[in-house]
RNA sequence: GAGGUUGUAGCUCAGUUGGUUAGAGCGUCGGAUUGUGGUUCCGAAGGUCGCGGGUUCGAGACCCGUCUUCCUCCCCA
């Protein structure tokens, strides 16, 4: 009866200590979101159901969160598709509502929602958890926090650049020592599948080609023969793996591999715009490579992809993104292109713990602790700690008048700088005692000049 | 969704081929004569051995199921 409680696999619970690190890490965000002109929004956590199928690929909706139908709205079960085991129909007359799945598609709702309310190009933010029904693994969660940046209503490429710029820019401020931004562009991903003849299997042929570093090329090859790609297209896809070098030489080889194709060299244009612009203007400790085999990201992006990984820790990226020219049409608005990003706040958090890079100083909850001395000399203190509040500071006082060496054992657990003394031996001089934690040094002062060095800490 | 792996006090782990009241370190709590923490000394509390079945005279150890952990795929932040 009395089991232990537990929390579903894939999520957590977060600690004061644990809060307040990643109360650092949102607003960090939230300070260079702002900076560049973004403001937040803020959607539902669960979206209907037909918002969100279809548009992240068979294996996302296999991912995404389904809610239970209630009540009578069970009774809309479609039991034929049960009986003829079309499992995917049956499980959509289940459940009508979903968990959002990314804040992109949500966005994109938002955006066809409120178009007339709204100033193009529109620059958001958003800040809140997503779902995704994967198998936990290190770094991957069920429920985890996504940090997105997207404008639409303009199809400006300085908006990549300007993306580029928060990518460095966050996690330099968040003293990442080294991370590598990956570009590409799914305009030279098509250009590359059509020069192969195979425009139409953009997917599996992306797919393929981003395992590169993972299996090889000869695992490359043997997957897209698997596929049913042949022997002619094989060979037309070999001279990809020898394209290396510097983000101009794989542009330049790749100009002649992709010459007989126009949206290839669309792709290599907006790629060289880009990278130029960012060239210009300098990055602090981000690295901008053009990766050939960068592929991921979901279905519906169109221009740029980036996704971002961290130096010198095994984890997956730790952001995400690109250019989507029509993910509003599927939601009933056209010519709307968006581009955005994602920083992934959990996995963010776990490399930043890896490497220690937290400040120290989050760990202060608490400034002053007023000792308790009892009822002769409560009411005193309380005045004292009403006034050192008002001055902005973290107080409080212990709640009974237990042993000092107790008292002093939690303000030490509390991580607390000051601790005030003021008992009957204090008031007689009309003094107290300030003592400094850290240090353990003591001193006598009277009431108003404690509140003068107060005034000067906050 | 496929395959593998893990699960013993709050935490990190011991626990011999199944055999008496399941252990340690750390942490927690209490104490070491009057108002001084982080170091030391003494003491105490705390476990349905993830959960549910089964095998056995007997199971923390073996079998099955289930949940969870971590890993490899798939996919992704």
């Amino acid at each position: 009866m009395a089991q232990k409680p537990a929390i579903p696999k894939g999520t957590r619970d977060f600690l004061p200590a644990e809060v307040a690190k990643r109360t650092y890490l949102f607003d960090t965000i939230k300070k260079v979101f702002r900076r560049y002109g973004f403001a937040p929004i803020e959607t539902p956590s669960f979206e209907l159901s037909t918002t969100l199928l279809g548009k992240y690929g068979e294996e996302g909706d296999r991912l995404i969160f389904r809610i239970l139908n209630s009540g009578e709205k069970m009774r809309k079960a479609d039991l034929e598709a049960l009986a003829q085991d079309n499992l995917p129909r049956f499980a959509n007359s289940l459940a009508e509502k979903a968990l959002r799945y990314d804040l992109t598609v949500p966005f994109a709702r938002f955006v066809v929602q409120h178009q007339n309310e709204l100033n193009f190009p529109f620059k958001r933010y958003q800040i809140q958890p997503v779902w995704r029904a994967d198998r936990p693994q290190h770094g991957r969660y069920q429920e985890f926090y996504q940090c997105d940046v997207d404008v639409v209503g303009s199809d400006s490429l300085l908006y990549e650049v300007e993306l580029i710029q928060i990518f460095d820019e966050v996690l330099t401020n968040l003293q990442l020592p080294g991370f590598v931004i990956q570009i590409n562009n799914r305009k030279i991903l098509s250009g590359i599948a059509e020069v192969c003849g195979v425009a139409e299997r953009i997917v599996d042929l992306t797919v393929a080609i981003d395992k590169l570093d993972k299996i090889g090329e000869q695992g490359v090859l043997d997957e897209l023969a698997q596929k049913g790609f042949t022997e002619t297209t094989l060979q037309q896809i070999k001279p990809l793996f020898d394209f290396k070098g510097s983000n101009t030489d794989k542009i330049n080889l790749l100009r002649n591999y992709l010459a007989n194709s126009e949206v290839g060299q669309k792709g290599l244009d907006e790629l060289t715009y880009v990278l130029d612009t960012v060239a210009q203007l300098g990055l602090q400790r981000g690295q901008l490579d053009f990766e050939i085999t960068l592929a991921r990201g979901l279905n519906y992006y169109t221009g740029a992809i980036f996704e971002v990984k961290a130096l010198d820790v095994k984890m997956g990226s730790i952001c995400g993104g690109g250019r989507y020219d029509d993910l509003t049409a599927l939601l009933g608005l056209k010519n709307l292109s968006g581009v955005g990003i994602s920083f992934g706040a959990d996995r963010i958090y776990d490399v930043l713990t890896e490497l220690n890079l937290f400040p120290a100083e989050l760990e202060l909850s608490l400034d002053v602790l007023f000792v308790n001395f009892g009822e002769a000399t409560l009411a005193q203190n309380l005045h004292l700690l009403k006034k050192t509040r008002a001055q902005g500071l973290a107080a409080e006082i212990y709640p009974s008048a237990a042993k000092l060496q107790k008292q002093l054992k939690y303000a030490n657990d509390r991580k607390v700088r000051y601790v005030v003394m003021m008992g009957e031996e204090e008031l007689l001089q009309d003094q107290l005692t300030l003592k400094e934690m850290e240090s353990g040094l003591q001193q006598k002062l009277s009431q108003a000049e404690l509140l003068t060095k107060f005034e000067q800490l906050s």
